[in-house]
DNA sequence: CGAATGGTATTTGTATACAATAAGCTATCG
DNA sequence: CGATAGCTTATTGTATACAAATACCATTCG
């Protein structure tokens, strides 16, 4: 992380997050290095990356932008990790093995933690929140489905909506968990997978109700 | 296309496909460089491209290796195509256009040409099937999906099984293109999903067969 | 004899200069 | 007045030199 390529790429990332450079906005790769303090040469790297992942996008004459992201393509995006979890799960159902069921329990009841302290610990929550769906990931041993989901959840559009909760959603959240690990008791992958899709789903809805209410984007409800 | 890195891309590319660079063998960027006369710059673009596309790995410490790929990976591979093609046809089956369909059954009809001939002429066949699939993705108005589909059908392990086909195989996939059409004109989504899925997990097993009895990789059965 | 240490060679990472290409602008012509 | 050809500027692409990191090997010390 020390190399300068990967600073490039955290920094471009994060003033695309923030909103410092607009939606839209061209992006010139030689403004980017002095902003980051590194020649073009690692900025075209952190770009060549920022591309894949659909944070930037570039014309058909090369030139590079700030990536524009619609609601269209926050359903699109949530559509498609909705069925790659529930993927994941059913895989992970059937290879799951004791021990990664026991930290799965283990972040689940972190997770619950976290909800019922007198305030809750948001950040611990989503801590736990990534930790288990990792484990997940990882018990489905494909490599390849790992950096299709990487695509879907890493998306600017999600991760600007991934802010804020309310306790209600959270609640709803550490009892999917639950389910889930049911499931995989009973090595159900079926069931296991649905009960992943109905939790990216209803995440989604609660996004997408809150939104309808509030145009900001980032002010919102999404915790899966 | 006439860029540098694009040439070294393709020309890395088809030396991966062609074995010619043997899979876990380390490629060192000077090396490539000079076998595609480019400079190490457009090589080392080409090399990332490569490796988010898992022709090409790297290590903990960035050195690259061409990637190896075993049995596993190719059913992984099918079973996420299975899954995103079915997925891909339900989306098309309920925005497809009056236009869309009818150069899809044009393709179809070319394609039912090409294996009726006295001889069966493979690479019309294969390139009508490809117009084909690409017109359901054309459909499905989804730029991830896309994105994502190519990644596990510009795979190696899938790229150097789609060789070689027997008349059998080729009909059959006739057939089941009539049927995805069939489920489009009746905007029936679960049934152009369901016929994709058997459509894309027949094409593996004929292959996986095809292969206990032929262990050389690159000599079976799969079309699609 | 094995492990740790240091030096050397190999390989990748970065900066920079220059080349190629595309965009924007102005002047000219229909 | 509008379009377009040609020039100018802005931007990306490539080559190359050098810096940093890592691997490899030999040697020494426990």
């Amino acid at each position: 992380m020390s190399r300068a390529s990967d600073r490039a790429y955290d920094h471009i990332r994060s003033m695309i997050l923030s909103g410092e450079l607009q939606s839209g906005s061209q992006i010139r790769e030689e403004a980017l290095a002095e902003l980051c303090g590194v020649s073009r040469t690692p900025v075209r790297d952190a770009l060549r990356r920022l591309e894949t992942e659909m944070f930037v996008r570039r014309n058909e004459s090369q030139r590079s932008f700030v990536a524009d992201w619609s609601l269209d393509d926050l359903e699109d995006a949530f559509q498609l990790r909705a069925m790659l979890e529930a993927h994941a799960a059913k895989r992970a159902a059937a290879r799951i093995s004791r021990d990664q069921l026991a930290r799965m329990r283990f972040h689940n009841a972190q997770l619950k933690q976290a909800i019922d302290a007198s305030r809750p610990d948001v950040p611990k929550f989503l801590d736990n929140n990534r930790l288990f769906h990792a484990l997940i990931l990882e018990a489905a041993a494909s490599e390849r489905l790992a950096s299709m989901l990487l695509q879907v959840t890493e998306q600017p559009v999600v991760l600007r909506t991934a802010r804020q909760y309310d306790l209600e959603n959270l609640r709803r959240s550490h009892h999917e968990h639950d389910e889930v690990l049911i499931a995989f008791d009973n090595r159900d992958g079926d069931w296991a997978a649905a009960v992943m899709t109905a939790h990216i789903r209803r995440a989604f809805h609660a996004y997408a109700e809150a939104h309808s209410t509030n145009t900001e984007i980032g002010k919102s409800n999404m915790a899966a």
